[in-house]
DNA sequence: ATAATAACCTGAGGGC
DNA sequence: TGCCCTCAGGTTATTA
């Protein structure tokens, strides 16, 4: 999925289209991603799209009613279009507005989950235990070295989970630690602060570049204005093992880590 | 309470 | 071509 990064791009791409937007329809045909969808959804007409959002790795669109929550799950995608284009296979959701727009929601794999509610979004269940955002100020080496001391697990397991940090994913770990010169297993009582302090940095330092290079293109990650991401072609470790650390020449290590691929420089990263 | 693992899905790609 | 296996941006539920 989209990380933090995708996220982000895919909200920058849409809003210019349905901001302030009146969205007279919900086209629902497949209710079931990672959660039912509401029908509450369904039942939506003429509601105006007040702002978007991102937290962590959600999208919030506030409308007049309440708050649609969309996650992108591993596969996702939200993309605006005219009206009228034909939905294949996997285009579950389509959200119509009076201007002939057309947002669809397409996930093959429905990790994902479009939500709904008219209370405050971010204490919903599944937001309200999130971590601090990644740029926030409470994101800082004291906060981090706090959690390290917490628990003793490896060190890239906690800055995936997202109560500790929100937006973190697997490709954006495995570059984190890469930047910082920290290896992934390292278990997270035994880092040091100043550690912390470098992890931190490396973390918002991939974050921006990423967000600022439009998101990295995978197999079917594709900004909603149909433009791939670049940030691939500045990966360091991610997709890259048995080839050639960029900083030592060693070729890249990659072990399973908690269920997730993990791409490291057994050189490189203590 | 914490940590590991199973589960939710489909599709792509590799080996044979 | 096709079958079988493994893997993929995530996160919750279940088990130990």
């Amino acid at each position: 999925m989209p990380e933090l990064p995708e996220v982000e791009a895919t909200c920058q791409a849409i809003r210019p289209h349905i901001m302030k937007r009146k969205l007279t329809q919900v086209i629902v045909r497949q209710p079931k991603l990672r959660w039912a969808i509401p029908k509450a959804l369904s039942e939506i007409k003429n509601t105006k799209i007040i702002d978007i959002q991102r937290r962590a790795k959600y999208i919030l669109l506030t409308t007049s009613k309440g708050t649609i929550i969309i996650h992108l799950g591993m596969s996702g995608r939200l993309r605006v279009l005219k009206n009228n284009i034909p939905h294949q296979k996997h285009d579950h959701v389509d959200f119509i507005f009076n201007d002939g727009a057309l947002m669809r929601y397409t996930d093959p794999r429905r990790f994902g989950s479009i939500l709904f509610t008219t209370a405050d979004p971010l204490r919903y269940p599944l937001l309200a235990k999130l971590g601090p955002e990644p740029f926030s100020e409470s994101f800082n080496a004291k906060y981090l070295f706090e959690h390290t001391q917490r628990k003793n697990i490896a060190i890239k397991q906690l800055i995936m989970d997202q109560q500790v940090v929100a937006g973190v994913g697997n490709i954006y770990a495995n570059e984190a630690l890469f930047l910082a010169k920290l290896s992934p297993l390292r278990s997270s009582r035994l880092l040091m602060f100043d550690e912390c302090q470098r992890l931190v940095e490396a973390i918002q330092e991939i974050l921006k570049e990423a967000i600022r290079q439009g998101g990295t293109t995978l197999r079917d990650f594709l900004s909603p204005d149909g433009k791939p991401g670049y940030f691939v072609q500045k990966l360091f470790v991610y997709g890259r093992e048995n080839k050639n650390c960029l900083g030592c020449h060693a070729l890249l290590s990659i072990i399973q880590l908690g269920q997730r691929s993990t791409v490291f420089c057994k050189s490189c990263q203590k």
